[in-house]
DNA sequence: ATTCTAACGGAACATACGTTCTATGTCAAG
DNA sequence: CTTGACATAGAACGTATGTTCCGTTAGAAT
């Protein structure tokens, strides 16, 4: 084997070894990769293994079972797997009162309550803060009744942000889509079959943050 | 022992099978859990393995070594971040095309996109497989263009999932909460202000995966 | 053509491993 | 005091498991 160069056999080893390892909760046997890969023989599949070892790509500890671990150089080559961040839960967004933004007192939820996003689905980490939907007044939001939406505080949105408002007027809360027009505010549902609500008086609106990400867990 | 509360054996067990998963990247054998506890039975380790199965701290895979698995109960009981969890992306989702399902074949190493969940986002790991939404079509299951729906094959459906369904006389993929009544199958939208599709002849469908998550990333 | 190295493959072996069986002990409930 | 459920413990067993040995094959280098 030309060193550096893995062969198609222990690319495929390696390949099979990470999916089982993410399927199972334990790494496979010498068998078990044998019999995934077609080599009948638990000395080749012991030799390639070996030869992963030399790449960097595995540890393996002797004579114990499903003594095979990942390295960190193999992790990075599937594609590095994404940090997590911890988001916390400030409360629920209803239609009828403010988002609860974060503050120092206890949040609604125990303190604890988070939920945990990886890194790449997120566009920033900065100040972000999560909130469980209730009720279905936000379907023109493209958002579910128990949806999670994450949030950040928007002192300075854009044309096009998805934001939570808070309507002074009507104490309404809304997710939509925002767009500053002229003097007034468009504020465009995420369904395209809706119409826009247009706000003659800024001052009437309060944003109160804007979406980053949505999140909705089915059984 | 009283339901819902482990002794302070089980407790010692799980604290280490936890400790050793994480530093050996493999989880314990009956006997290392034996020797590290001071259970000098095999079938005592055992037996409070099942224990622990019981009240939901693990899974276990039958006459397999170390085939022991540590479930989210356990790791939110420790407070741990929860694992991640890599999804590959088999393509995109449209209404005029089947959904591209995944295939039997190993893919090339490193080949394929990925999407990757935290764990506590799941409802299982087996399985799984990440679609794009191409289009407006799937608004009425409240999904919107370029959200990533993680799905799974659904062989055996159950009243309330939301499927993604072939329509073939139309042609059509749609995304809807399928119920069985009688002869006949109801197609119901995710979003409450519409109506359901009644398919006479379920004959005319092809249930081609069910969803488990949504996720909208918004810039 | 020959040699050398890498890779392969089957077989054998010893130990690891999980499950099962049987007997005993503890303790709460009646 | 008795009973039953839970927990313990040792032993036996069959299978899982990794390592080692020996021989073969393929291909590159000489």
């Amino acid at each position: 084997m030309v060193k550096g160069k893995l062969s198609e056999r222990q690319r495929r080893m390696l390949d099979f070894i990470e999916k089982f390892s993410n399927d199972s909760g334990y790494p496979p046997s010498i068998r078990e990769i044998g019999k995934a890969v077609g080599i009948s023989s638990t000395s080749v599949v012991n030799y390639n293994l070996n030869r992963l070892v030399d790449e960097g790509y595995l540890d393996r500890d002797q004579n114990v079972s499903r003594g095979i671990r990942l390295t960190e150089k193999l992790l990075k080559s599937v594609g590095k797997l994404s940090d997590v961040i911890r988001i916390r839960k400030v409360g629920r967004i209803f239609a009828s009162e403010p988002v609860p933004l974060p503050s120092t007192d206890s949040p609604i939820f125990g303190a604890d309550e988070a939920i945990e996003i990886t890194r790449d689905l997120l566009s920033t980490t900065d100040g972000l803060f999560a909130l469980e939907v209730k009720g279905d007044s936000m379907i023109d939001a493209m958002v579910n009744d128990g949806d999670v939406v994450v949030m950040k505080l928007a002192p300075d949105w854009h044309n096009g942000d998805m934001v939570a408002v808070w309507l002074k007027d009507k104490e309404e809360t809304t997710l939509k889509h925002i767009y500053r027009e002229g003097a007034k505010v468009r504020l465009q549902p995420a369904n395209p079959t809706m119409g826009p609500i247009i706000i003659d008086d800024p001052e009437n609106l309060e944003v109160q943050g804007k979406v980053v990400l949505v999140v909705r867990q089915l059984n």
